[in-house]
DNA sequence: AGCAGAGTAGACAGGTCTGTCTGGTATCGT
DNA sequence: ACGATACCAGACAGACCTGTCTACTCTGCT
């Protein structure tokens, strides 16, 4: 049955663009070094993925699940703690080394239409987002989870541009006086 | 004398570009369209720009001293005013029409290397408002302006990012609580 | 008068981009 | 055995990219 098991060829193009995507940029990179560097015929390539936007796609698509799977394993504690234990990974991711900030963002920056479907993928994965930060918030108890999700987000954002373009020790002590601020 | 009088084709080329660069991205506008939209010649636009990445220079330093400026005509009232009209503008701005994010953000997606000159104009205009914001804060008589002014950098991206990903009024009324529990 | 500087139009080079196509090989289920 | 599917290598088309170059005009200073 056809994709009854992921395609090699096809997990090795995506691999190799989600790298190359991260640490570059969408437009900065080309079909042409995608196929070299995953040792894939250019054939192969446009099997898998009609175009480089259905690629690019399907990289947004696979840092949402990705992320969305790392948050599960997060959920032992409590929903305060869970909420902790996300804001403490992405702080600890941001100051590591190849951080370039966040791939929903700075894909989003190379894709002005927001009707594009890379655009509502990243869409839809924002909407996750804020749906988790107030649910964990309901969940804690707190008075208002609808405005308090949005001020997260906010949070959030500030974090991933910050860790990338300021300093990463500066940024971490911010987020973690705001965080207790907002969670009280 | 030269540069004395700005260059009326300098100025076409910088004008057209930073609309340009500004909604559909660096990488994605070439040279080509920004002198045919500019209605100037090939040998003009590399007579005042050596290279893309000067111009691309150039649009980054604009934005800079156009936000400067913008940051001194609000110094009429005290620093807490001030830096409540300041976000009230960006959230205004960000809520009008063909607002795509911020600039310096998104470009800084499109240059991954923080050595590169125009990720370090970014960088220094990133110190600016930080010092901005710690300056007011100091004046405003705050107990820790240093630690509050990465916190309203933080607050800052995300207002930057939110009002070009997601809801407008949502963001605004994030944005207008958080700053009121920041600044106390 | 004459030169320097800023401007125009547009051809050109050399490279890269996405996407198509040809042609051949290997694997697997039936 | 056979057909479908996945894979490989690589040529090719047509567009677009940055940057250079030729050749010419106009203006202002000295």
């Amino acid at each position: 049955m056809k994709g009854s098991r992921p395609s090699s060829a096809r997990t090795r193009v995506l691999e190799t663009a989600t790298r190359l995507f991260y640490a570059e940029g969408v437009h900065s990179v080309g079909i042409d070094r995608i196929i070299a560097e995953a040792g894939v015929a250019k054939a192969t390539f446009y099997h898998h993925f009609p175009s480089k936007d259905d690629l690019v796609r399907a990289y947004v698509d696979e840092q949402s699940s990705l992320q969305r799977t790392v948050v599960a394993t997060m959920r032992a504690g409590s929903p305060r703690e869970t909420l902790q234990a996300i804001f403490a990974f992405m702080c600890d991711f941001g100051a590591g080394p190849g951080y370039r900030g966040c791939p929903f963002v700075n894909t989003a920056a190379e894709y002005p239409d927001p009707a594009h479907p890379v655009r509502q993928a990243i869409a839809e994965h924002r909407r996750w987002n804020r749906d988790l930060y107030r649910d964990l918030l309901a969940a804690d108890g707190h008075p208002d989870a609808e405005r308090t999700a949005d001020i997260l987000l906010l949070l959030r954002d500030g974090l991933v541009v910050g860790f990338d373009l300021d300093d990463p020790a500066a940024v971490r002590a911010a987020v973690h006086e705001a965080l207790a601020r907002v969670l009280g």
